[in-house]
RNA sequence: GGGCGCUUAGCUCAGUUGGGAGAGCAUCUGCCUUACAAGCAGGGGGUCACAGGUUCGAGCCCUGUAGUGCCCACCA
């Protein structure tokens, strides 16, 4: 084996030679239940980025873990054409060489986005592949393709027939950048500093006035009317008359409503039915007009009068200068508010009168809702399940139409004869009546198609064999900020159009943020390219520090420390396992029957490794899995067990020789078994350099070993404690390994002689001890000796006055202090007749050992202290 | 306004049925000991935000307070 893991030309290899081999590839079973994940179809807009790392390493491991486990597993890939912001992309694109859409016109465009499709497509697929993901290549999908596209035809003509969706005029959130409606969820809302105008609108026939507090003056000349709340004492003489709209020259009349709140600002509301979300359901109960004063790009039309043509910015700074010319202001005070924005370009988005296409939520959601309830669907960790519900049971209905090119086109066509609308999954020119038919211009929201992604992928709406066997699929991986736009829709829509959950379990993870704890984006310019990091460190290092130390739901932090830390880790597996390999030679046999103490000791080890970090996969704990396997691979494999056998290693006439040799390849090949799916680079590369029984890891099932030899495990634990103690006197001592001294045991117990006796060989090189002398009798003991103390075990230590008398008797009178506190607790607890009657049985036993244990070291540290007193 | 997190060693964070506080990094001391200096051995460092409560026993459960972050809603 060579230095080091030469990552940046071994992963590549290793990864073509997986997919060649086709082990990625699920196989049908139909005795065993699959496990099954459809992956969240990155959007084709750019490369991946470190979230799209953690992601899908989260799912990676699941995957492997399952096929370790001999599960038939399956992970759908794909990507996602992510209408909105592919189009603003392509758009940007098409600008920068001086072209608009509009020129190209749409089937040239869609040309321009299929070829940009390509391209990120590829690119991501590429990276996916770096990082490792196990994914069935071969079912690889995008949301755009002709099944997922059928599927969503499917959906749209069943909503439309059972009357679930519906086109209307309201108003929506229109982003005049993109041109387009976007959906409640697209909008982001941020504080902003502004002001409140309170403007006078004179009552009709009257010197009376009312002042009206707004935020968006630039909108009253669409006003149609002015609201108060009818129980207002101060206006109730005013319903029903009209009030002077000022710049706009006319009456609009005065209404009551209850949306208006008495208490805030002056108690009466203009009313801007085309403008306003609220004002508009106010205009349609007191059937007021509805005045649409701008362009979709928010500059003022025609109905803005003198102001056409401006900006909603302009207009409303012109508005407020006129209003103040003509005294019409009365005041701006300063105000702060939120402010919607599009979640892709952030321009401040509009409330916009509009035409477009929903979807009643009410009636979908129910079931979705009572899935998560009664814990069909579960969410891991289970507080998210508050935000799903949140969101769900405030559902509105969802404005599904979007003002796109790039996305499935609304399957409704218009006839121009006798104007019937015809909703229909398959293309048509021709109405019955014989009329033309033309297709609605506009495309479906991005997350329509990806709402389906788990069963439109296994080929539903066709009844195929993958559909029948993968679905419901097991497992969505995905980060909390994406609940509400994307989980809830999947669950509802699997419920309606498959009767079926989609998944069981919804596993949700938090953010990476950079290394200060922001978040990662353009503007800050502080994102973190996953393949930068590859390069650099390596995929596994960057797949273990992204899992280690965390915990399921929170944001993690970048940093490129813990990636060093992580590529250590790898370095020192995969020294160990040279190590291992430098010693496998012909001598290398199939199984032995001569196992020492510390061969059974790191065997029992292994036996529990294993049933621990499946405990913690099956609760999907993967950050206390990773630390299981990186705690036993180093500390008791590396740090203990390869140091323990050193000895019969280098002395090949030992006759323990060969099961070292069997243990050492057993326990490392086990442990990359168990590490493979955090890091599945490196531990496929030891696997092929040791003593394997398949052509890859890959093909492995884990171990289900039962080794629990409990006597060994004490033996060895014992030997470790006097090891441990004899280095302790040694460092604290400046005594270098270099120095071998002498040591001489008594037992109070006669098996321990035993113990030490078989175990002689490793204590000596791992206590750097000249020699061990087993005494018969205590008295025989040297008075400069100092002593260590263990249970039923002393060791006496020759050091050749190396210590003095005083710095001795220091220690010992800490050791003393230390030992009487430990009784003293433990006499106190056992004191507490609360404590003896109610705690467990075992507890208090323990407590009582320890009162004879702290009692016998204290008598034993204080004779030593007398007779040094006495020297 | 409503909801949900977080507050543990200098830093980043674990701590899952309540039973004597952990890791990595950093720091200090000594080691190039024939797998690994990306390493080995040893050490220092914490009234687990604060205040109450439940309990024989609380980092963990309950109530409240403070700081901090996020989500949702939104009164013009």
């Amino acid at each position: 084996m060579e230095n080091n893991f030469n990552f940046s030309e071994k992963e590549e290899e290793i990864y073509k030679n997986w997919e060649e081999k086709g082990y990625f590839k699920a196989k049908i079973d139909k005795n065993k239940k699959p496990f099954v994940i459809s992956m969240p179809p990155p959007n084709v807009t750019a490369k991946l980025h470190i979230g799209h790392a953690l992601d899908n390493t989260i799912q990676d491991i699941f995957i492997r873990y399952h096929r370790l486990k001999g599960d038939p597993t399956l992970w759908v890939p794909g990507t996602d054409h992510a209408s909105i912001a592919t189009e603003v992309k392509v758009v940007e694109k098409l600008k920068k060489e001086g072209k608009s859409k509009h020129d190209l016109g749409r089937e040239e465009f869609l040309k321009e986005a299929w070829k940009w499709k390509e391209q990120y497509g590829g690119e991501i697929t590429h990276q996916l592949r770096k990082l490792g993901c196990s994914c069935d290549w071969e079912k690889e999908r995008f949301t755009m393709d002709e099944g997922c596209s059928k599927a969503v035809l499917e959906v749209f003509e069943k909503l439309y027939n059972e009357g679930l969706i519906y086109k209307g005029e309201r108003i929506v959130n229109w982003c005049p950048n993109c041109k387009t409606s976007i959906s409640e969820t697209e909008v982001e809302y941020n504080e902003q500093a502004s002001f409140l105008w309170y403007i006078k609108y004179p009552v009709e026939g009257s010197e009376e006035y009312v002042v009206v507090a707004t935020t968006r003056p630039e909108t009253m000349l669409g006003d149609s009317a002015v609201a108060v709340n009818p129980n207002d004492e101060r206006y109730k003489h005013l319903i029903g008359k009209r009030v002077f709209l000022p710049l706009a020259e006319k009456y609009i009349p005065v209404v009551a409503d209850h949306y208006v709140d008495m208490e805030f600002g002056t108690g009466v509301v203009k009313i801007t039915p085309a403008h306003d979300p609220n004002d508009y359901e106010v205009g349609l109960r007191h059937k007021l007009e509805v005045i649409n004063i701008m362009n979709e790009d928010a500059t003022m039309n025609e109905k803005a009068l003198k102001y056409e043509g401006l900006t909603r910015e302009k207009a409303r700074k012109q508005i407020v200068n006129d209003l103040k010319e003509q005294e019409y202001l009365i005041r701006e005070e300063p105000y702060t508010h939120n402010v919607g924005s599009c979640y892709r370009c952030h321009t401040t988005i509009e409330p916009y009168i509009s035409n477009q296409w929903f979807v009643k939520m009410k009636s979908l959601v129910k079931p979705a809702i009572e899935a998560v309830k009664n814990g069909e669907i579960k969410f891991v960790p289970k507080r998210f399940e508050k935000t799903y519900f949140n969101w769900m049971e405030n559902i509105q209905d969802w404005c599904i139409s979007r003002q796109l090119w790039w996305g499935h086109r609304i399957p409704a066509y218009y006839c121009d004869k006798c104007g019937e609308t015809i909703v229909s999954k398959t293309h048509i020119d021709k109405c019955s009546c014989g009329g033309n038919l033309t297709q609605d211009e506009d495309t479906l929201d991005t997350w329509f198609s990806s709402a389906l992604w788990p069963f439109s992928t296994l080929g539903w709406p066709e009844n195929t064999e993958d559909y029948n066997y993968f679905y419901p699929t097991s497992m969505l991986v995905t980060g909390y900020d994406i609940i509400t736009f994307w989980v809830s829709k999947m669950i509802f829509s699997g419920l309606h159009y498959t009767k079926k959950i989609p998944f069981d379990t919804v596993y949700v993870h938090g953010l990476v943020r950079d290394s200060k704890g922001r978040k990662m984006s353009k503007s800050l310019g502080n994102g973190v390219d996953p393949i930068e990091i590859i390069q650099k460190y390596g995929t596994d290092a960057l797949r273990f520090s992204l899992i280690q130390n965390i915990s399921a739901g929170n944001d993690i932090r970048y940093m490129d420390e813990k990636v060093e830390a992580a590529r250590n880790f790898a370095n020192k597996l995969w020294n160990a396992a040279r190590f291992v390999n430098m010693y496998i030679n012909d001598l290398f046999v199939e199984s032995v029957d001569n196992l020492q103490a510390e061969d059974k000791w790191i065997l029992t080890k292994l036996t529990k490794l294993e049933k621990q970090v499946k405990d913690n996969m099956e609760k999907y704990e993967i950050g206390m899995a990773i630390q299981n396997i990186y705690d036993f691979i180093w500390f008791d494999f590396c740090d203990w067990y390869i140091e323990m056998v050193k000895p019969r290693l280098y002395d090949k006439e030992v006759d323990s020789y060969i099961s070292a040799i069997w243990t050492l390849n057993h326990v490392i090949i086990s442990s990359c078994k168990l590490l493979h799916p955090f890091m599945p680079y490196i531990t496929e590369e030891i696997y092929q350099n040791l003593k394997k029984s398949k052509d890859s890891i890959m093909l492995e099932t884990f171990n289900n070993d039962k080794f629990d030899f409990e006597t060994e495990m004490k033996q060895v634990d014992l030997t470790m404690q006097a090891i441990k103690a004899i280095r302790n006197i040694r460092a604290q001592e400046n005594i270098p390994t270099s120095k071998k001294i002498t040591a001489k045991m008594y037992f109070e117990e006669e098996s321990l002689k035993n113990t030490f006796y078989t175990c002689q060989s490793y204590i000596l090189k791992l206590a750097s001890l000249e020699s061990i002398k087993y005494l018969e009798d205590k008295s025989l003991v040297n008075k400069d000796d100092l002593v260590i103390h263990l249970e039923n075990v002393s060791i006496y230590l020759d050091l050749s006055n190396a210590i003095d008398k005083e710095s001795e008797i220091a220690k010992l009178s800490k050791e003393l202090d230390t030992y009487i506190n430990e009784l003293k607790r433990a006499e106190g607890m056992l004191a507490n007749e609360k404590f003896v009657s109610k705690a467990p049985e075992k507890l208090i036993t323990a407590e009582k050992d320890k009162v004879v244990k702290y009692n016998d070291l204290i008598n034993k540290v204080k004779s030593r202290l007398l007779e040094l007193d006495n020297k």
